[in-house]
DNA sequence: CAGAGTTACGCGAAACCAAAGCGAAAGTCA
DNA sequence: TGACTTTCGCTTTGGTTTCGCGTAACTCTG
């Protein structure tokens, strides 16, 4: 059910608020927020909301208010960038418009995420094979022993594991016959992190 | 249905108004943004899309139309029976209330589709691993080569590969430090065979 | 091909209803 | 008791619906 502008700037403020600081508003909090004189605006407000289905809450109890969407997380839909394996072609970002559905919880963090097919068997031994499409959360670091997708000197992007030591990083594949790349820090870029994998046979 | 040229543009103008900014447009912002200057004009248009289904709305109520697609989102929500390996947790059908979102496609084809836990490295040159959750497509007979979930003897449940010859079966395991099963067909009931495959990292 | 019928697209005004707001009072929990 | 939530009646603002009327484009048919 769609909501109104008003409704959506209310919900969005109780999700916020219930992320930061592990409890519900109270009516006169979220009034205050709003410049709102009278909680009974709120109220109604919240009503609606809970009528519609954005929020659970007991009946008067205080700051019992809670965003239902949280299991619900109506899923992913993330773009399939690209191919990744020892070419480069992640550049061209959103290129064609393939997009692939994901389990929520996979891409669920607010980080932007997207996806890349895998070609080549560099990652055999993490059981990542040819054909996979991986989910990668994207981000600019990475800690150690991560996999990640990382363009070495800005033109080759491949999957790698991560580890970094002083100012070189080494990106190493899981497959005993390719041999791992060991360059300072400076000639990596991290593209992002891979969070989940998805085959179809 | 196919839609008109000014339809289409009202249509995506209301998709991407949705997407940004969360609520849907009024009559009145359509209207000024393509400086129309009555609303009846953006009823009749909406009116119309609804009825080509592109479009849900409530009866006279603010801003609450909406793309159809959207809420519509189609994809497979499919059971996790429970954990495959050696153990035989299989036969409690619908025993939890556990359950995975799964791309369509992978559990597209309407024949029935549940998901299980995998447990042990015992597919582990197919590489599927510890932890992996399978997409399996419930059916009773399998080809030479597909990986399967199998009771043997009625009791325990395996994921293997499926090998018949003659009136013998061969489960093999992908797993060189383990031996493949061979009984007379008799004793063996498929279960489904292995359509897809999620992994959260 | 011309004219008839049909549909999409447009205007403006009026009627109507729901959302969004106020303040105060009453009720409820811990 | 004090920090909350509910509820009531009332106003304003914003949105929706519907009316009648008009033009342009497309399609059907003799």
């Amino acid at each position: 059910m769609a909501l109104t502008r008003r409704q959506r700037e209310i919900y969005d403020y109780i999700c916020r608020f219930v992320a930061d600081s592990g409890y519900s508003p109270s009516l006169e909090e979220i009034a205050a927020h709003f410049e709102l004189a009278s909680v009974a605006t709120v109220h109604k407000h919240i009503q609606h909301l809970v009528s519609k289905g954005y929020l659970r809450k007991a009946w008067n109890r205080s700051r019992s208010v809670e965003p239902v969407s949280v299991g619900t997380a109506d899923f992913a839909e993330i773009p399939v960038l690209g191919t990744v394996a020892a070419g480069s072609p992640i550049e061209a970002i959103e290129q064609g418009d393939e997009s692939i559905q994901v389990p929520p919880g996979m891409a669920g963090w607010r980080g932007e995420a997207f996806a890349l097919r895998v070609r080549g068997e560099s990652m055999i031994e993490d059981q990542i094979c040819d054909g996979d499409i991986v989910v990668v959360e994207s981000r600019e670091e990475a800690r150690n022993g991560e996999t990640v997708v990382a363009l070495v000197d800005g033109s080759e992007a491949t999957l790698k594991r991560f580890y970094r030591r002083g100012s070189r990083v080494r990106l190493v594949p899981a497959n005993r016959h390719m041999e791992p790349i060991e360059v300072p820090a400076s000639q990596v870029m991290i593209r992002g992190v891979v969070r989940g994998l998805i085959r179809n046979y």
